[in-house]
DNA sequence: CGTCAGTTTGAAGCGAATCAAGAACAGTGG
DNA sequence: CCACTGTTCTTGATTCGCTTCAAACTGACG
C-alpha cells in the first residue's frame, strides 16, 4: 500500500473538476484547502443509510463507493459508482435525501466538503467555476442513474458489461486516473453482478466472452481496452 | 370523450401539490392563474428531444407522457411516467438537459408553466409552499428513477408489474385521480412492456397470472386491486 | 363490413439463474 | 516459510424465466 500526501490525494479532484469547467486561481486555491480533513473507512463501511438527509457530501481521494439498495430477501442492487475524483453525496435540492445507502466499495478516503458545497451554492457569482463545476457532476449524476435503467432494461448481458466498462473508462479519463488503454478494477464480480443486475457466474462468463472477443484484456486487476471501437459495437 | 373545462382540469394539479404541501391562498391563485395555456398533444407526439435544454416545464393535465431512451436497433426503454398532475420537464437545476426524449404516449393536454417554474425557484421566500412542492416533485421524480433501477435491475416480471401498479395506485391516490380501489390504464402492453423492461407478450401473462392470484382486476381499461395487502406481498 | 391496433394463445429456443464443487489467491498465525 | 482459512474466481450441469415467432382473436372505427 502506497502512502500518499494530501495534496497528491487531492489531485484527481482538481482533475476531474478542470475536465468539466475552467477554474480561476482562487477557485483552485478554495477547493485545495477544502480537502484537508480526510477520513478513511474500510470495504463495507456504510456512510449514510437510506433516506438520510444529504449534509455531507464529500468527495472520493480513493476507493470506490456505491449507493445501494436491498430488498427485503437480500437481493441487492448498486445504482451508481462512486469513482476518486467523484462527488459523492451532493444535492443542490435542500432537504434531498439518499436515494440508497452509501457503501464503500473498497477501503475508501473522502474528503468532507460539506461547507465548499455550500459556498458554490451560495456565492455561485463569485467562483463561477465552481458552481458549474458542482451542477455538472450532480447532472452526470442522473445521467448514471438514467444509464442504469436502459442498461438492465433493455440490454443483454454482454452489452450491460460493455456500457458499464466504457462509462469507467471515459469516467477515468476525465479524472486523469486512466492508465494506458485502461484502469484499475477493484471490483468484485460479485459488486459487478449487483451493479448489472447479473449473478456472479454470468458476470464471469461475461467478462471470459468479451475477454475472447478481444474487447477487454486484464491484467491483474487493471482492466484494459485494445479498442474503444470494438468496445463500442459491442455495447448496444 | 368528454370535455372539461380549464378549471376542472387544472384541479388535478391542486390536488397534486395539496397531497405535497400546505398552500397558501395566494399561492393556489397564482397556480391556478398559471394553468391557463393549455396545448393539447396526439399519442406519439414528441414535446422535447433528448439533450434538450429544460426550458418549457409543464404539468399534465390529462393523458400520460413518459421519457424514453431508444437503442440503435429500435429497443425502447421508457424510464419515468408522467401522470395527470405531474411536472414534466423540469428541473432546478439551470441549464439541466432532457434526459430521455418526452413523448405523448396517449392523447393529452399539458400546461405551461416555465414562469410558475421560474417563480417558485427565484421567490422561494415569497412562495413557500409552491418552492417547498417543486421540489419534492422533482425528489419523487428521482425517487421513480431509483425504483426503476432496482425493479429493472432485480425483479422478477411478477414483481416488476406488482411494484409499477403498486406505484401507479399511490401516485393515483395522491393526485386525487383514483377511482375505488382503482384507476384508469391507458398503455398498451407493448408500452408497459418497454417500461418494465419485458416483452409484450410477456407483459399479457403477467397481467394474466396477477389476474389469476386474485392481485389484480380489470374492469375495460380500469385496473382495480381488490387487496392492497396481496399486492404488496407479492411486489418485492 | 373490412381494416387496423391491440390482445391473446401456443410452441420452440435461448439467455441467464441456480446449484454444486473445485481452483486460485490473499491474508493469518504457527 | 509453510499449513490453514476464507474469499474470490472458475467450470460444468441443470433448470427456469423470458423472448421470439407465428397466428388467431377481439374490439373500435371509418
Amino acid at each position: 500500500m502506497s502512502t500518499l500526501t494530501s495534496a497528491q490525494r487531492g489531485a484527481v479532484v482538481l482533475r476531474h473538476l478542470q475536465a468539466l469547467t475552467t477554474l480561476s486561481a482562487a477557485e483552485t486555491e478554495l477547493i485545495s484547502g477544502s480537502l484537508g480533513r480526510t477520513v478513511s473507512h474500510e470495504t463495507n463501511h456504510e456512510l449514510m443509510a437510506v433516506d438520510t438527509p444529504l449534509e455531507h457530501p464529500r468527495f472520493v481521494l480513493s476507493g470506490w463507493l456505491g449507493t445501494v439498495r436491498t430488498l427485503r430477501d437480500g437481493r441487492r442492487q448498486i445504482l451508481d459508482l462512486y469513482l476518486p475524483g467523484d462527488l459523492v453525496g451532493y444535492s443542490s435540492r435542500p432537504g434531498a435525501r439518499a436515494k440508497g445507502s452509501f457503501l464503500c466499495l473498497t477501503h475508501a478516503v473522502c474528503a468532507e466538503v460539506g461547507d465548499l458545497a455550500a459556498r458554490a451554492h451560495t456565492h455561485a457569482a463569485q467562483f463561477p467555476g465552481l458552481a458549474a463545476a458542482f451542477r455538472t457532476l450532480e447532472d452526470e449524476a442522473e445521467q448514471r442513474l438514467v444509464a442504469q435503467i436502459v442498461r438492465n432494461g433493455r440490454m443483454m448481458a454482454q452489452e450491460r458489461m460493455a456500457d458499464l466498462i466504457w462509462s469507467l473508462y471515459q469516467r477515468h479519463e476525465m479524472a486523469g486516473t486512466r492508465i494506458g488503454q485502461g484502469f484499475v478494477m477493484p471490483l468484485t464480480q460479485e459488486t459487478l453482478g449487483d451493479t448489472l443486475g447479473l449473478s456472479t457466474v454470468h458476470v464471469n462468463r461475461t467478462l471470459q466472452q468479451l475477454k475472447r472477443e478481444q474487447v477487454l484484456r486484464t491484467v491483474g486487476n487493471r482492466w484494459e481496452i485494445p479498442d474503444p471501437a470494438r468496445l463500442a459495437s459491442v455495447s448496444a
